[in-house]
DNA sequence: GAATGTCAACGACAATCTTCGTACGAAGCC
DNA sequence: GGCTTCGTACGAAGATTGTCGTTGACATTC
């Protein structure tokens, strides 16, 4: 058997994502693994598949994805979290364009957006917990 | 007299900053404005004067950013807001790694910053009267 | 076993980005 | 006038991204 997964070494800089990049990152963290030809059908097969292929292969060697084979094929993984990928989008944002203050980051988001009333309140109960987890310190 | 801010047309796609843009935004944002001399220093010196100046270059190409003669030397002013910029690269986040879901976001937020009592009740606030404002329509 | 189809690997190519070195012009100084 | 200094403009070089075409390895099918 040969189940491991083969990927590059995750050493120094995490740095973030290109647009082409965080497509086919977006389509693994949401299948959860794909071939070439079914992340490349996610995209709506507007690239190539030698295009497809290369951009995981870069992001192989970057250490974002892994691959194990399948069949004659490969299946990739995304090795990177979203949620993690996401933080660190999340602070350079709010320390470059909102100058450290996730408040304006918030009036932002909700100003571009319209929210149901479910959402909001959903959102209030993610702060009341944060308030209630930081009280209890 | 001239003070006339020449700067590119702001023609169709007004697409992210990269990495370094964003360093040089994000100090014009800061500051209001900068000649090179002023934007370098604020980045630490860390980079070359020609360096500098080559990238608000760029950004003015781009429609970033526009210019005034001041003495003999630049002032580079941001001509979009950081609110809009903003907005673009939550909006990218949002959808591409936390799929659609602000909600998700948010909680990423919270969880990876600590925040004092009165950043949660504004933020709060900022959802009250996101709501108030849903509810009156 | 020859033709066809599937798939990864390789390399090429143009487009940025980021970094400067060098050149060039204008202002001030001796 | 000539020198130095301050500042922009130009262009080049290396790295990375993004796009494929082509090739070659295997399987499948006739």
């Amino acid at each position: 058997m040969e189940s491991k997964v083969y990927s590059a070494e995750e050493s120094g800089g995490p740095k973030g994502f290109t647009d082409r990049e965080l497509d086919i990152m977006s389509v693994l963290w949401r299948e959860g693994s794909g071939t070439v030809v079914e992340v490349r059908g996610a995209l709506g097969e507007e690239v190539g598949y030698t295009t497809v292929l290369k951009m995981l292969q870069i992001l192989e060697e970057k250490g974002a994805v892994g691959h194990e084979r399948e069949g004659r094929a490969y299946r990739y993984y995304p090795l990177v979290e979203s949620v993690r990928a996401g933080g660190r989008a999340l602070s350079r944002i709010v320390n470059k364009i909102f100058h450290g203050s996730a408040e304006r980051l918030l009036a932002t988001l909700v100003e571009d957006r319209e929210f149901t009333a479910e959402e909001i309140a959903r959102m209030r109960a993610i702060l009341d917990r944060a308030k209630r987890r930081r009280d209890a310190e």
